[in-house]
DNA sequence: ATCTAATATTTGTGATCACAATATTCTATC
DNA sequence: GATAGAATATTGTGATCACAAATATTAGAT
């Protein structure tokens, strides 16, 4: 049986900081790697053997699992195994109809609340992004593209819908990422351009056109990976 | 200060079955009380004095807890207690706006997986709501609706969107119940059957109708119930 | 050699303990 | 009497252990 540990310890590492807990850095460091799509899927994770790997009590790992689980970034099979779910081509369709849904109506939600500071934020975000997609750092581009979305729909207050489109997100798992990576520099820019704009002019039609116009942007990009259908039916 | 336990063992016992562990036990029990609206905004639940009240170890409470956080039906405070949120209107507002478009979507997107033996199941439980109206029997009424809807929702076996929609109940809490207990009997009837019609006859249309407008009757019921402001703002 | 049964290992769960951080209560001072 | 500070109690977290269930391995029989 491939497990984890036999598989090696191809973990990337995140460096805990001295303020911040172990249960928190246990559960951003694998979030992470479920991102990055370091762990494969159907490798089943067992907490002793990711205790041993991270050099923690099994306890943290517990519990960050089971956030795991419920946020659907990982599945808890009835034989007690925790294993990363398969991506199927229906799944991840439903997931992408999911996040535009969800995406555009937070996105009008949040068209309210934006001020003129946010605006400004947004920007410099969006100039993060560029220069990271500039320098070829899909790691740093991912996170900032992230960054962009979840500061503009938490100008809404009343908020709701960030973790449910969280969770879509870690569902996706490194499909996100992917699409930052091959996508051309000039869509990102445009779409994330085009909502700012939208959002300047209060345009609610607009930035939500905007918004689902990036999603499908990144999705498009998805497709035009060599070997794409390797990532799905769980062949790693 | 007020505790759960000092404000007495309120909470509504369900007997654990043999074959059911004790974390899915303390879990359901405590998802349960929070439909129901038994243990008020406000309150800080802890670790401990649920699992004195209980009679269980720490374990599974803490567990639970941390389950239901990420779920939204409690508040994990920076000051590392856990509270039952305080609605608000804006809330609530935004909380039945996403049901409607996740429900609305979800119904729609199993449309075309519904076969015949589904249908006959929805009317069977639609008639197990039927009779749970008449009877007055708030608990089963309430039961059997979310029973409807998850159960038209999961013939599409792709499936992503019905845990979203449970956090949505969850955090709804007491709400969906007492839409359900103030419902004439006659609305609810008639926005099942209309849904059952809309699915024998494919009407995807009418379909979506059907479940908005259902969801819709509960919102406006809710808002004739005599002194529902003391439910906003945390008042118990 | 292959299939089955028994053994051994691994795994998740539940319980208990230690500890640091937070909250609460008590007390001294003005 | 009110307020600030100290002492006390309570809480969540992390670690370790015991145990039952499930898996993996081995032994035996045909």
């Amino acid at each position: 049986m491939k497990t984890l540990k036999s598989a090696g310890p191809e973990l990337l590492m995140l460096e805990k900081t001295a303020e911040m807990k172990t249960n928190q850095w246990v559960y951003q460091l694998l979030r992470t790697n479920l991102l990055c799509g370091k762990i494969a899927p159907g490798i089943p994770l067992t907490i002793r053997g990711l205790a041993e790997v991270l050099g923690v009590s099994p306890m943290p790992v517990r519990e960050a699992l089971h956030r795991l689980a419920c946020e659907g970034a990982v599945e808890a099979k009835n034989n007690r195994r925790v294993i990363v779910p398969m991506m199927t081509a229906e799944k991840f369709s439903e997931l992408c109809e999911l996040r535009i849904l969800l995406e555009a109506h937070a996105a009008e939600k949040a068209l309210p609340f934006i001020r003129e500071q946010d605006i400004a934020n947004l920007e410099r975000i969006d100039t993060l992004v560029d220069q990271a997609v500039e320098q070829g750092d899909v790691e740093s581009a991912s996170l900032h593209n992230q960054d962009f979305h979840r500061s503009l729909y938490s100008a809404n207050p009343y908020q709701i819908v960030v973790p449910l489109i969280e969770s879509l997100w870690l569902q996706l798992g490194p499909f996100s990422r992917i699409a930052i990576s091959k996508l051309e520099k000039i869509y990102i820019v445009d779409r994330h351009a085009e909502a700012i704009e939208a959002l300047k002019q209060q345009n609610s039609f607009g930035l939500r056109r905007a918004i689902e116009a990036d999603i499908r942007d990144g999705i498009a990009s998805i497709k035009t990976v060599e070997g794409i259908h390797n990532y799905f039916q769980g062949v790693a």
